[in-house]
Order: structure tokens, then sequence, then C-alpha cells
DNA sequence: ATGGTGCCTGAAACCGGTTTCTGTTAACCG
DNA sequence: CGGTTAACAGAAACCGGTTTCAGGCACCAT
């Protein structure tokens, strides 16, 4: 029993039926007598027949399953992005491919390979290169997720330029800084992108000159720490306040200013984005930016398999995910204040 | 062009030849005159034909893919066990399949129905039950990652318990100290289970009676924080040492404590395992023991994929890999001294 | 001229399912 | 009682590849 090398032709033979009855059972489609049924329902219990997905697939020409492509992984902002996607999928009864490009020189064909393996995928914004996203949205449907891609390929992200804008204005004009340095790096992906707009945006509705460049880092803990020593070497230099791409990096910052003996945010504000769940445990307590990454994955899954089970359906709007400023201690406010949405 | 719905007997009659020699000359297998190569050659390449892999699979009754099964992705560790797996599956033309099962009811039956889907499973330990697991290995060859299965099942992981004992030993002779607290749940995973032992070992030898019972949380910094806050409550019963079952917990338990004004190593000593990259650059830096964690993934990958080239082959043995101590200042020692291996 | 040998080629079977289409049977109706 | 219809079963085609097997042909040695 168990053995899954039996196939249909196998228990039609052994329940004394075809292999129609025996696909019409399994399946639950069509008519079949109380005698039948009872037969083929025997035959398959006895013998722990269990339809091959491969032979399925094939039939039904769809995979069952979902790409999803990566950068590569770091941090809980992407661990919360499988997550979320994979609590879509699954009841869906489709399985997650996963694949790191790590930016290779192949990555697109990577990408390319694994559509012929899925039904439908969602790339990670800034992972592959607009051509080959069009090229992919005529294989399977696709959505970028936490990014934009071509205008033709629908996307999942959130507000991040006006949140962004927000957060800085609070800094600029509630707490009165001027000299902010933003780390992060805006090539890496179109979120970094538009929160580095955002960035500069608050400066110049206020007739401030932005900082030209800013500090280009990588998007994880060790790269804010490593961000902080550069940003503190020369306390002539040093900002009033590190605006960070994340909470990864606001995190990695925290623990190098503090390591230096800097105060926070006496000495130094610093902020994030994310709202990850370290953000309000550290001391002080991070301001940052929730954003709903599960939502944004799960919302990205829910428009492939719509796109999949409609196919020739024109393709669905982007859609933009709101999100929340929230200020702790790190700005220098007193405490947990008000909190409120930037969305439309 | 590149249109996917071309098949191979398109292609045949387009090339005026059967589908044998299609499908000879798209896989360089057999002899074929060079005549009808080259017109074989010249279809393909007009009319982008590429073979479609369901029937590829079907006829090769292989899926080309590998499963990665985890109870909930959390922290560096999870993704570098993924990135390492994947390092060895992409250059061998598989696929990577995850699935998280949350430690949910049906789990079992998820893992099961996964297995029906790719050609191999890596488990992680701790994910599901050995009676599922030896039905899992009655499908599919399978390992497990990071822990230990049933006897027939082949596994991967490091030697935790020397290594965990190595390290107490080193607090409790080189350091003197004597009130230690174990934070991490022995019943989330075999890893931990091991490392609890190990802690409990070392007091033993020395004739020390170790606590009865470690502080139970999960594995990641927030955990740690408040682990941290829970130690610290009371003075009187705060331990002078917190042995983290990893980096994660240790890195959130240093927040902990340094934001409650105590000073490490001089008021606690603190320390992980994993040597994630962030341990050696908080301040203090982290005591730890590192371990290949990308290595044990990748050793994992190949050892499923020499299964499936070579099926009826006995079952590999487990392999367990060394890891490092690593002594820096969190644990009381002046600067990073001399490391040594625990291997043997 | 004959038989043997290798190289190519294509028809057909196969992988394991689903689905269409045809045919049988029984029930129902006037 | 004859005719229509609905319910059901199975043969065969299909999904898109690979592989076996038999045959055709050129070349070589006898």
């Amino acid at each position: 029993m168990g053995n899954s090398r039996v196939t249909v032709r196998e228990i039609a033979r052994l329940a004394g039926v075809s292999v129609a009855t025996v696909s019409r059972v399994s399946n639950g489609t069509g008519q079949v007598s109380e005698e039948m049924r009872r037969r083929v329902l025997e035959a398959i219990e006895q013998h722990g027949y269990r339809p091959d997905h491969l032979g399925r697939a094939l039939a039904a020409r769809r995979h069952g399953a979902l790409g999803l492509v990566f950068p590569g992984l770091s941090g809980p902002y992407f661990t919360e992005l499988i997550q979320g996607f994979e609590s879509e999928a699954v009841p869906a009864r489709a399985s997650v491919h996963i694949l790191c490009t790590h930016l290779r020189e192949d990555s697109d064909d990577q990408v390319l390979e694994m559509a012929r393996r899925v039904d439908g995928v969602a790339v990670i914004g800034g992972t592959i290169s607009d051509p080959a996203l069009l090229r992919l949205a005529e294989m399977v449907p696709v959505v970028v997720l936490a990014g934009r891609g071509p205008e033709t390929v629908p996307s999942v992200s959130v507000d991040n330029e006006p949140a962004m804008t927000r957060l800085t204005r609070h800094l600029l004009v509630d707490h009165g800084l001027r000299r902010l340095s933003f780390v992060g790096n805006p090539d890496g992906s179109p979120d970094i992108s538009d929160r580095w707009a955002g960035f500069r945006a608050a400066h110049r509705e206020l007739d401030l000159t932005p900082p030209a460049e800013p500090l280009r880092v990588a998007m994880q803990q060790p790269d804010g720490v490593l961000a902080a020593e550069q940003l503190f070497r020369d306390p002539a230099t040093a900002p009033q306040a590190v605006v960070c791409a994340n909470d990864e990096i606001a995190l990695g910052a925290l623990v190098g200013a503090l390591g230096r003996g800097l105060r926070v945010p006496e000495d130094v504000v610093i902020t994030g984005f994310d709202d990850a769940p370290m953000a309000a445990l550290v001391s002080p307590p991070l301001t940052t930016v929730r954003q709903p990454v599960r939502d944004l994955a799960a919302e990205a899954a829910r428009l492939i398999l719509a796109a999949v089970d409609a196919p020739g359906a024109p393709a669905p709007d982007s859609i933009v995910l709101p999100t929340d400023f929230v200020v702790r201690r790190s700005c220098g406010c007193p405490a947990e204040a008000p909190t409120g949405g930037t969305g439309k």
C-alpha cells in the first residue's frame, strides 16, 4: 500500500472498469453509478492510489505551482514576503518555487527557465531587466512585487515616496534638524529609489538642499553598522539624523552609534522603514514607517492566481497599499506619539 | 517567435522529419546526419521552440525539482539555508520548492503532498513527525537538515552538543561563572535539544548542578529581548551569564540588557551560536560558535541529488560537520582570543 | 552476386493522467 | 407499445515529450 507506482490503468483493471471511470471517481466529475464508485474507491483505497501530479499537470496544461524570484535573500523582510506569498498559494494547492538570482549575469535566463515550470511568477522589483520582464509576461502571468515594472506588467507596492516624505518632513520641521543623511542604495530596488525620492522631496518642499548622494550600502544589519562607522568617523561631518532605507540598516546603525558612545536621539537621530519586530524593542525604539509586507506578497499571489484562473483577462491594475508613520523615540519624540496613515 | 505553444510534432512537420529526430537533435542524443540536424535546428530557431517541461518530466519520470521544508521562516539562519540549498540545486537544473508548515495540524499531509511534486526533499529537523518522515522516505530520497530523523533517514547536522559543552565549560572554568541561564526551546528542534544537552553536560563534568529548565523562547531577536526582560526583572535571581541557543536570541538579549543599563560583560555575560554576521559587529562582539550553515544545506542538496541519480543505492551515512568556537568580548575575554575547532 | 555491418530514420509505444464522443440501457412519456 | 431522453460506461484521442524497434541504405568483405 502507499505505493506510488500504481496508475489509473492498474486501478481500472483491478476494479474491472475503464480508466475514464476511475478518473471520474477520483476527481468527482461526471456521473458515476453508486456501484461503480464503490468498486473504484475500494481499489483506490486498497492500493493507496494517488494520481500522479505530472500526468495530471500535463493533461491540464497547468503546473500547479507559482514562482517567487528574489535578488537575494536577506532579513525579516524577505522571510515575511515568502510567508505571505505562501499563505495564499498553499490553500490554492499551488506549490511555491523560489529562485535567488543573486543578480548574476544569467539572471534573466534563469527566470525565463523558471517560467516554464510554473503557472505564474512574482518578481521582486529590481531583480531582472524590463525586457526580461516583458518576455516573462508573454509566457505566464507576472506581477512585480515591491516595485514597478513596465507599464503593462501589474505591480504591488506601498506608497514609499509620500511615506518617506512625511517622515523626513517630521525630522526637518518638527525637530528642526538640518544635516540629514540617507543610507541605502536607490539603484538596488525601486522601493529604495522611491524612498530616496521622497527624502529629497521633503527637503525641496522647504527650500532646503538635500544631500546630493545617499550613502550606498546593502540592506542588512551589518551594512548599517558599517554605515554608522563611516558616518561618525569624523565628528565634523557627522549628520544630525540618519534616515535609513529600512529597519535592518537602522538597527545596525543604531548598534553602531551606541557602540561609539553616541546617544540616540540626543546626539544623533536614527529612523528606519518597515516596522520590523525589533524596531519597537530596541532602546530607543525606532521611529519608522510600517508597511504591510505579508499582505503585499499575499496580494501578489492572489493577483497571479486570479490571472491563472482567468487566462485572457486583461492584466489587473497595479496596487499601492498604504503605510503608517510610526513615531517612537529614536527621532527625538518624547514617547509613542499618535500615528497616522499616509495612504490616500 | 518565442511562442511556447509550439510542440515537437509541429517542429517535425515543419522540418519534414519525424518527432524522434527532433527529440534527438534537441537533446543531442543518438545519431543524426548533418543535413537533418541543420533542418531541425533551423525550424527550432525560427519558431523559438523550447521543449515543454511537463512532457519531458512525464517521460523521464522525474520532476527536476527538490523540496525544502521549514517549520517557519525566520532570521538569517534560514535565509542562509535556502541559499546554500539553492546553490547546489540550480546548477543541477533542479528548481527549489519551499514549504513552511508553521507546525500546522496538517503539516505531515502537506509534506507528503509536496513529495509527489519533487524528486527529493530536505526537511529541517523537528518539522514533521518521525512516522511522516519514514513515509516520506518511501516516496523520495529524504535528508534531515540540521537535526536527526529515524535511524534509516540520513541527516546533515553540526556537532551541537560538544560545541555547546565547550562554550559552557569556557564560562564555568575560564571565567569562573556559576549562575548560567540557557535561553531557547529544546523541544523546538533537535539542534536546540543538543545544545541544551551540551550545556548541561558541561555542568555535570564539573560536578555542578545545571538549571533544571531552560528559558523557553522562540529563535528570533525579539524573543531575546523578551527573554532579557524576564531574566533581569529581579536582580536577585538574575543570571551571571546568558547562554543563548542562537545568535539571534543573543543579539536580542544583548539589546535588552544594554537597554536596561546593564554592562556586558561586566554585569552579565551573553553568548550565542551560529556566528551570524552581526555577532562580530555589536558592542561587545559576541562570543559564539561558528557553524557552516550554507555548507550544511549545500551538503544536504548534494546528498539528495546523488540519491536521485542513483536510485536503489543504499541511503548514505549521516554527516556531522565541525564547528568553531569563536571567543570575543561578550564572555568577558579581553579581546579576540585564539579560536579552535570542536570537530573530531 | 551475396551476406554482413553500421549508420540513420521514422512509426509506434510509452509516461500517467483527462476528456470527448459514441453507444447502451433503462426510465419516462404520450 | 413505440419513441424520446437521461444516465451512465468505455474506447479512443489527447496533453508533449522520449525511447524502442524495425527497416532502409550504403559500404565492405567474401
